[in-house]
RNA sequence: GUGGUUGUAGCUCAGUUGGUUAGAGCGCCGGAUUGUGGUUCCGGAGGUCGCCGGUUCGAACCCGGUCUUCCACCCCA
């Protein structure tokens, strides 16, 4: 029976048109990575089961699409294990491998095995997909890409500073509006240990990230809820209500947290980010934002997100500073800043937006009418050439009928067409024809070569 | 992972309380135009109504399961 074709629950194929507007996205931000002097590097799609484990908590490792074995894995795993019908035990006996689920681990990976032959800071992009097994929804997908770039092995908050030079300069590019969110986890972890509760750091971010999503009396609730206590409640009132200028939010929360090591530290370092900000005329808007939370757990500095102003699609680009990423694979003390450009949902936004540009999906200039032997003999030079020229030139494959050639072209959206028959091979001519306006003329090989390279 | 939602022609969608042969628009193919596309006119093809099972004399319609879509939660790009 003829099975209906599909693919798995998540994923995308792209048409030649969705490609040509998703290279348009990768080619500005690959432009602007350059510009600041990052250089590519690419990993496998899978990693050893063992690197991507315990990096992105618990939730982060029920996301991980993993990989059967080889062979015959079932004889190989153990009796009990099997009867007991326990996935998580059984899984480390027949999988091994995964495929990454971001591309900031795999690349600690790469620069803690190759540490020898890279010299530091080392900067990198990096554009591929990333697979998490997610329930899909709007914007979010099991399959999609990002485009990285990050800095390690320098602690400079010059590094934070060039990043969201990047965010504003590809943003620009696409014409996209942006507000670029800052936050810094020492500030976050100086509240925690402000307030007494060092230890809930983690439920305490959590639940004010919600902040403007679910409202203050909600994140209270939940707040008591996961066991902070009612003190430490009203305590972090006064940072929820923050606000006005940036100095001013900072003034106000020292007051609070200056006198925490960590507190300290975090708000010295977003002064100095934001020195470095009003150093330069930037398109975007930056803001700090003390309820910005979200982030992996391994970030130890600033934090990033991006939002598109005109859409709402949750966060387009994000990330942040990650102390001691490498330490877990054995290479301590080196500290990695980095952003994270998330190309399908820019693609989204820019969909919605219709922010691409008709060049975008670049094509065919010109096609050869195909009339048969003699005349494909007499085009296939003048063709030869065109392409010598540097002109995207192609001829139909087969003499079918004209009706036929002209709907393709035209479908194709190819903006000359030139007619070759007995009469133009004659005069030694070529009838070059204007899809656009209708116009036809007859010009020469040579005229014709020097006409479409232009 | 939890709760909800969606699925009918290539696409967007109609389809009466369950009742003959399941429709439209767009697209596609052919013709008017044997050397001219995008406009117009005429004609045509295309469906196991997501899939599996059940109820019924009878199911696109009711019930169960499953897959898919989208949404909320969790979390995140």
């Amino acid at each position: 029976m003829a099975q209906k074709p599909s693919i798995p629950k998540g994923t995308r194929d792209f048409s030649p048109v969705e490609m040509a507007r998703r290279n348009y996205i990768f080619d500005t931000v690959k432009a602007v990575f350059q510009l600041y002097g990052f250089q590519p590097i690419e990993t496998p799609a899978m990693e050893n089961l063992s690197t991507l484990m315990g990096k992105y908590g618990e939730e982060g490792d029920k996301l991980l699409f993993k990989i059967l074995n080889s062979g015959d894995f079932a004889a190989k795993a153990n009796d009990a294990d099997l009867a007991d019908r326990n996935s998580i035990k059984l899984t480390n006996q027949i999988s091994e491998k995964g495929l990454r689920y971001d591309l900031t681990v795999p690349f600690a990976r790469f620069v803690v095995q190759y540490r020898n032959d890279i010299s530091f800071p080392f900067k990198r992009y990096q554009i591929q997909p990333v697979w998490r097994a997610d329930r899909p929804q709007k914007g979010r997908y099991r399959e999609f890409y990002q485009c990285d770039v990050d800095i390690v092995g320098s602690d400079s908050l010059l590094n934070e500073f060039e990043l969201v030079q990047i965010i504003s300069d590809v943003f620009t590019h696409l014409r996209v509006n942006t507000v670029v969110k800052i936050n810094n986890r020492k500030i976050l972890a100086g509240i925690a240990e402000a307030i007494g509760e060092a230890d809930r750091i983690v439920d305490i971010t959590v639940a004010i990230d919600k902040l403007d999503k679910i409202g203050l009396e909600k994140v209270n609730e939940e707040l008591l809820e996961k066991g902070v206590s009612q003190d430490a409640v009203d305590k972090l009132q006064p940072i929820l209500k923050l606000s006005g200028t940036t100095d001013e939010k900072l003034d106000s929360i020292e007051q609070v947290i200056g006198a925490t090591e960590l507190g300290k530290k975090g708000i010295e370092e977003v002064r100095t980010f934001f020195n470095y900000i009003s150093s330069v005329e930037l398109n975007t808007e930056v803001e700090l934002d003390l309820t910005l939370a979200r982030g992996l757990n391994y970030y130890t500095g600033a934090i990033f997100e991006v939002k598109a102003k005109d859409v709402q699609i949750g966060s387009i680009c994000g990330g942040g500073r990650y102390d001691d990423l490498t330490g877990i694979f054995g290479m301590p003390g080196v500290s990695g800043v980095g952003v994270s450009f998330g190309a399908d949902r820019i693609y989204d936004v820019m969909t919605q937006l219709e922010l691409f540009p008709e060049e975008a999906v670049a094509s065919t200039k010109l096609l050869f009418v195909n009339f048969g032997e003699k005349e494909e003999a007499f085009c296939l030079p003048i063709l030869r050439r065109l392409r010598e020229a540097g002109v995207n030139a192609e001829i139909f494959p087969e003499a079918a009928k004209m009706k036929k050639q002209m709907t393709w072209a035209d479908r194709k959206n190819i903006a000359w067409v030139v007619m070759v028959g007995e009469d133009e091979m004659n005069q030694g001519k070529v009838n070059l024809k204007n899809m656009k306006t209708g116009d036809q003329n007859l010009v020469s090989p040579e005229e014709l070569v020097r006409l479409l390279a232009e």
